[in-house]
DNA sequence: CTGAAAGCGCTAACAA
DNA sequence: TTGTTAGCGCTTTCAG
């Protein structure tokens, strides 16, 4: 009659262990392949477990768990409203989900115009000896030096938000660059006559090393090489450390180009050109960009420009935490190597709820 | 010299018990305003929270409490492939989350077609006595009594997906429908002359109560009569339930009204009209629809359908759930009741990484 | 190869 | 009003 009265409780440990015949050190061992044990004993837990519909209240085992982690985290400094700020702070929120699996996030911020201070924070990485890394790849030579470092060293690592290619990586998130630029020209022109367009780059990227747009301007490019092969395309450069200086260049190449009505930056810094779209809104022309930094938003609400191609920049660092947690924690091996996330078209008809 | 040796521990209640000069009991009641205790013992043990930045282990929290919820949730049955099973896949993906919460969650489903299951099912909820019910809005007026119940039993729910306005819910999270036929309607004739068009409507609609469709449909009306005054609209029924007379009543239409281009259907089957679209290419129609239900996107790739308007419907449960955890557990009341989910524009180059 | 037992940090019932 | 204590379910020594 007790019996009856019983209600389902969910199965434990101890409820496995007594129905297979042994102790609860014997079960643990068999669920996590620790230690020794019989062929025979494993295969009676493994009946009990199944039988009882059995799994592990993962409160009890992390709360038990002596196990802990630390993630470095390599990523680029930057200013208020920069778009490296955006992922610190998707990271940070990973952080903060991951310490629940005893995983303490570590930030390492370098220069991105400074190859020695990315020196310096690689060595200051290798030092703090992390269970992984997480970083991005700017100085494309310095990172496959510190890759083979973290190779040697047997140190997993995933490159976030942009890569190199051929390293030892298990995991890179983020877009496929060269797809956004695609996006972007189609975007820009389709369903219209466009004879002439101007891409609008910055002065900095001319000097750099291994200049993190290209793919995604081959994109851009190629989509209109492909689908407009006789529009003529005009490039001209700005400075963003000279804002004054801005407006003066592109009305100077729009008097000497009036027919050009068509604009694109591949960079993430399309608002720079919003205050010339502001003052000079005849002829209408039409501006696309990328990434949804606070001022391209606004420059989209604003009407300035019309589309921006970008990605839930946020959520893909957060992710990157998430998926290097259960690499860690739980040995779950992510399906692809390669998480590209999804391009997001943003118009000012689908702003109003993103992110 | 042997304190030096020693790490830096993360606090635990018991640090905070002896730096407050009282007992683990009391820390607990006053961090949760649990039974009685003296204004000044409080003040000391916040204090002493603060200075050694005391936050819970949420594992170990989690673990001791007794505590427990059952969420219930109460949607419309699906076959596979249904609009309703991407929502019920993203209930059971939050649900497996809501585990550590001692959160059970349990799904009422009802045919939305029989007002007599819903209410039904109404009555199964109401027997269960959840913790908390998420449902959706099909049947206005016996919605709208269910709700007075839940209010009266003082149960709290949340709308998802469509909701009735005016009721006791805590939350809606879903889309603005009307935005989303807003966006259609604009996608469908932007940089183009559209002097007609066609909305596909399906017959079951017709006789319908409380047609779920009508403010997207509202939307893309709205925008069509202002931003193109001179177009007109014509309407075609076709039956879901009749796959085989679809391309007739297609075929007929499309004779007799050879200068329509442009495609539209509000609801979420728009793959309906694929096969009619891939047997017809010439003359080029342009198609747009709505939700990303695996036949859209096979349609949207294929190249048959233009742009899908859609959101993330699996996520948006998913965060339905989230939120109703918050809410419960850690008594977090979300930042907005209406909370609106981004519309995402897909199109044939940017549908690969999509969900 | 296996069992016993001591916690992990917190909650909640019971005493005082 | 406050202190004490027995667990929650699991991991991890330490003995055998």
């Amino acid at each position: 009659m007790r019996e009856m009265a019983e209600e389902k409780r969910i199965p434990t440990v101890f409820d496995i262990a007594r129905e297979a015949g042994v102790s609860r050190g014997t079960v643990d061992r068999v669920i996590h392949h620790r230690g020794r044990f019989s062929e025979e004993t494993a295969a009676r837990v493994h009946e009990a477990i199944e039988r009882l519909g059995y799994s592990a209240n993962p409160n009890a085992a992390l709360l038990a768990s002596k196990k802990s982690y630390t993630l470095a985290c390599l990523i680029p400094a930057f200013k208020e409203g920069e778009y490296w700020e955006l992922i610190q702070q998707g990271l940070l929120a990973g952080a903060q989900e991951a310490r629940r699996y005893n995983i303490e996030v570590r930030m390492f911020l370098y220069d991105q115009t400074d190859i020695g201070s990315f020196r310096t924070e690689c060595a200051a990485v290798l030092e703090a000896r992390p269970s992984g890394v997480i970083l991005n790849a700017v100085f494309k030579d310095a990172v496959t030096e510190f890759a083979g470092r973290l190779d040697s060293a047997g140190i997993p690592y995933a490159f976030l938000d942009n890569k190199v290619d051929g390293l030892g990586n298990f995991l890179y998130i983020g877009i496929d660059p060269y797809r956004s630029g695609y996006l972007g020209a189609f975007l820009l022109t389709a369903n219209q006559q466009v004879d002439s367009l101007v891409l609008i780059r910055l002065v900095r990227d001319k000097g750099r090393q291994g200049d993190p747009n290209e793919p995604r301007r081959r994109g851009f490019l190629d989509y209109i090489h492909e689908q407009l092969p006789a529009c003529t395309i005009h490039t001209v450069f700005i400075d963003p450390n000279d804002p004054t200086g801005i407006i003066p260049t592109l009305e100077a190449f729009f008097r000497e180009h009036p027919e050009v009505r068509h604009i694109a930056m591949t960079n993430s810094r399309i608002h720079l050109i919003a205050p010339f779209l502001e003052q000079h809104p005849e002829p209408r022309r039409i501006a696309v960009g990328f990434d949804d930094l606070e001022r391209n938003l606004a420059a989209l609400k604003a009407g300035q420009i019309e589309y921006l191609v970008t990605h839930h920049i946020h959520d893909q660092a957060r992710l990157a935490i998430e998926i290097f947690s259960d690499y860690l924690v739980r040995k779950i091996t992510p399906p692809r190597r390669n998480h590209y996330v999804h391009l997001d078209i943003l118009h000012r008809l689908n702003l109003d709820d993103y992110s």
